[in-house]
DNA sequence: ATAAACTTTCAATTTTTATTGAAAGTTTAA
DNA sequence: TTAAACTTTCAATAAAAATTGAAAGTTTAT
């Protein structure tokens, strides 16, 4: 396979991967391009290589760049700008991970704080309330330790030895 | 607050974060409602709680069978069908994994070992090629761990001595 | 075999989300 | 200050996704 063809594919990829996870597929296209182009690529060449018009590669560059992921780069005697991914993976998937925990668990989580405080009263058995606040206890538990967990784990990933060493003693999922 | 206005603000909340995550915001509000009713469902009560419609009910419910977090129940002498969900947190956590795994990242994984096959070629220098090979090399190993850790961390919060020991040892993210 | 009680399907419709493109805004150089 | 070279915005439009509801399909009891 030819590199273009490759890169193709892997844009193509990575955008249906992200409509799958909630993010544009375009953003995600954006995203891909800039992963695999060896230099900065100006609005104009982001606009050329995805077939999108210019509002679609700026929208999409500034939401890229509000998640950290993408920063824009200035070149003396040019007035366009320029733009490039961040090209560490795990550097990429933190920024992800604050972001989504900000935009998305956060809130979720002030929610579930709120309604465990639910009181006992009169229209449901006391049964009823206690398997409520027991769903949502275990939910925020949960939510509160994969949280952790993944930080943690891909600050371990960043790290050969534990990497490896993790690698070889967690089973199989 | 009472229970039920905190039963409606977790369905609320749960079809938030669907929708954030790539989940139809009715299916999650439909797995919601499951998830904080005491007993089974019958079509009509979802319907009924979450006004939709009888085939938007129908569906969703379906898909939440397909994902293997919701089970029908059959009760003797009832000829209409029930629906529950699966209340174990943990469980639902590794059903959701497993399938977002088989029908997302295992396809991208597909799709990544095949163009990492790239050839050197005249059209592109033999820097390029390395520094695209190395970027989708580094994807695949970090998707691959966190693939492993995920699966492994979910069952390591179900044993209550290791998650908190874990809690205990683990920096803050 | 038929009717009643359900479930499923799907074409039409509505709602939501993404995209365009042209106008407005901004920065720089002369 | 003006013009050129860009970037940003946003109302209109297009595309995608979700929803409806009625018809078709299925199962069970008699």
């Amino acid at each position: 396979m030819q590199l273009d063809e490759a890169k193709r594919r892997f844009i193509e990829g990575w955008g249906t991967l992200g409509s799958a996870w909630g993010v544009s597929r375009t953003m995600a296209q954006v995203h891909a391009l800039l992963l695999v182009s060896p230099g900065a690529l100006s609005t104009e060449d982001i606009m050329d290589q995805l077939q999108i018009s210019r509002g679609n590669a700026n929208m999409n560059v500034r939401a890229l760049i509000d998640w950290g992921i993408v920063r824009k780069e200035l070149r003396p005697g040019e007035r366009r700008e320029f733009f490039s991914a961040e090209k560490d993976i795990h550097r990429v998937a933190t920024l992800i991970l604050q972001e989504r925990h900000k935009r998305e668990i956060a809130p979720l989580m002030r929610v579930l704080g709120e309604i465990s405080q639910v009181e006992e009263s009169p229209a449901a058995t006391p049964e009823e309330t206690k398997a409520f606040t027991h769903m949502i206890g275990s939910i925020q538990n949960f939510a509160q330790f994969a949280d952790q967990a993944a930080a943690t784990l891909i600050k371990a990933d960043e790290n050969w030895f534990i990497s490896t060493f993790m690698k070889l003693m967690l089973p199989r999922p």
